[in-house]
DNA sequence: AATATAATTGTAAACGATTACATTCAAACT
DNA sequence: AGTTTGAATGTAATCGTTTACAATTATATT
């Protein structure tokens, strides 16, 4: 490729005179303007993103980094494409890293985005005081969390309102008359988990509904977990008339289970899962579900962090979506 | 972040000294060696790849990209992970970019890689003449081109054979009795479409059953032409009595279609889809696809392209790999 | 016409690494 | 002791940009 040189040298000027013409910047006589842009396109002359990035101090570096725990999980495949777009409009290029749950290769890819010198990262932590994340932070790196927050640093960070989420979702079940209903949670270090359980409760509370541990299982949120755990709560006694399941895998494992023993949805079982996916409705029967906003958390994660790279000073901020109960027909 | 330099004053050498420690090459005292680790773990310093890769030639700059055309396909997520193994096993970075179909965004995207200056380029074309693909080719990039290749100039190819998985599905639906099978290909442009339709009539010539062109439609690989082009097929004059769609997304308008009829799978209608998906098994009837290995096609490519990278003279190879049929309960 | 001012352009030093080449210095040889 | 050798280290150019500052040239002012 063709570097600035090249075009100095076809336009018989300096490089500097070509970098000015290239950044808009400076005044340049419109005649050694016409040469260089001529010469530019003879030799189809694009500045190098490297050598540009070396020169340039932070927010103009035209990268950031985008950690996700699982690219598998469509949830988070909302969330690229919506930090995707806005990192298009800016003109910004991304590193996405997923580091599938691995603890090991988050701490290796963080590290990665500091050496590679992004402008600035957006992640979600493996827990809530993830040290990587923390040194990070307080390194001075612009830093959006998404999905869960950092407690021990002021961290720009953006949620799903989970514990309502989960409220409407079992309040709905309890209006279709459904008092035994079991819910199977994630991981129970990980506080999206807590505050659907939490929400789960709130419900039940509210109907006057006794909690009862035995109808409440802790997954991994895999999808193995879902179809275990489903079939061990059908066979207690006094078993559920119905599931919340936490999370999208949990739930297709939960109804893998419910269809290979035959049961009717919504009939004999009722399922709302956590998470709506682009082929819930092609489910059947198609899925009630709690649908996180995922592009828009990505989609505001990136203009969160774009901002903060523009305003290193700004204060901080918590922005909290709300989720939306997709009424289908599995209850 | 600490540099070069930082540590070298620490360590009262010169740069060149503290580049060959990190380096591991040339010969350094024992003792000096020790002080510049020393150094090094007190400052945290971590060599800039940005500086690195201005630096270094082909090969040398740490980073591959790949340009995929819909990161909501699972299959290509698929694609993503196996890429993503062999490239962290490498030490290298990814540039991951989406272009969402759009091929005004493909063309961007693969200027991006060249002034990020990638070591090399995996990237399914939009077509088989893609222009920017061709010259990124001529301009020696090592490229690997997945699902589609370039007619025009030779370039490693991973792909599955495509022709094969159709036949051997529509073989499968022959065999449980059904005559009447209807197709509802991709894009007619795309050569995978066409693949999967010879394949499809290549099992209906073995069978000796006619081709009947009524029983095909061309969509766009979208959940919507799935959803309408089955129910235009069910309403024609003698209606086919098995499914066999092009892939993933035109298998869950199809099913959604199915049910909203109320028809029985597969005692009523039989389907089989090209494209297995995670959550194929909890489809209800779990569904018989045809599974593409897309982690494999990903890993394939990636490791073809580091050969390439590591050799750019060897003679291209075309990787074909084969599909499963994965048998479960739609037919 | 001489000078002040402004517009244009060039020179060279960064950014943070690597590396060819030069230098230093001690050990080994004659 | 003087020379050769080789190991250890340093100097400075390089990768491709940007930009402070200097230098040049053109224009305006008196």
């Amino acid at each position: 490729m063709a570097n600035l040189k090249d075009v100095a040298k076809l336009a018989g000027v300096s490089t500097a005179t070509v970098s000015r013409v290239i950044n808009g910047s400076e005044k340049v006589s419109s005649d050694t303007k016409r040469k260089i842009l001529k010469a530019i396109k003879t030799l189809d002359f694009k500045p190098s993103r490297v050598a540009q990035r070396l020169r340039y101090k932070d927010g103009k570096r035209k990268l950031i980094g985008l950690i996700v725990p699982d690219i598998q999980n469509p949830f988070y495949v909302d969330v690229v494409r919506g930090v995707e777009d806005v990192t298009y409009a800016n003109n910004f290029a991304i590193l996405i890293c997923n580091f599938a749950q691995n603890a090991e290769r988050e701490k290796l890819y963080i590290e990665l985005m500091q050496i590679e010198s992004v402008d600035g990262l957006i992640v979600a932590p493996v827990d809530e005081n993830d040290p990587k994340v923390i040194n990070l932070i307080k390194s001075g790196l612009p830093v959006v969390c998404i999905d869960r927050g950092i407690t021990s640093e002021p961290v720009d960070i953006v949620v799903v309102d989970n514990e309502q989420g989960a409220f409407n979702a079992v309040d709905y079940l309890i209006s279709k008359g459904h008092k035994r209903i079991a819910h199977i949670a994630g991981l129970p270090n990980i506080p999206t988990s807590i505050q659907r359980l939490n929400g789960y409760k709130a419900a039940l509370k509210k109907a006057r509904i006794k909690f009862d541990e035995n109808l409440v299982r802790f997954g991994d949120s895999k999808h193995v977990s879902g179809k275990n755990f489903t079939e061990e709560l059908l066979n207690i006694p006094e078993p559920p008339t119905a599931f919340f399941t936490g999370n999208n895998l949990i739930t297709l494992g939960a109804l893998e289970t419910i269809h290979s023993r035959g049961l009717k949805i919504p009939e004999e079982i009722a399922i709302i899962g956590f998470d709506d996916m682009p082929w819930s409705i092609s489910l059947n029967p198609p899925l009630t579900a709690v649908s996180q906003p995922g592009y828009d958390i990505g989609r505001s994660s990136a203009e969160m962090l774009f901002q903060r790279i523009y305003d290193p000073n700004r204060s901080t901020v918590k922005l909290e979506l709300k989720t939306k109960l997709i009424k289908r027909n599995s209850c």
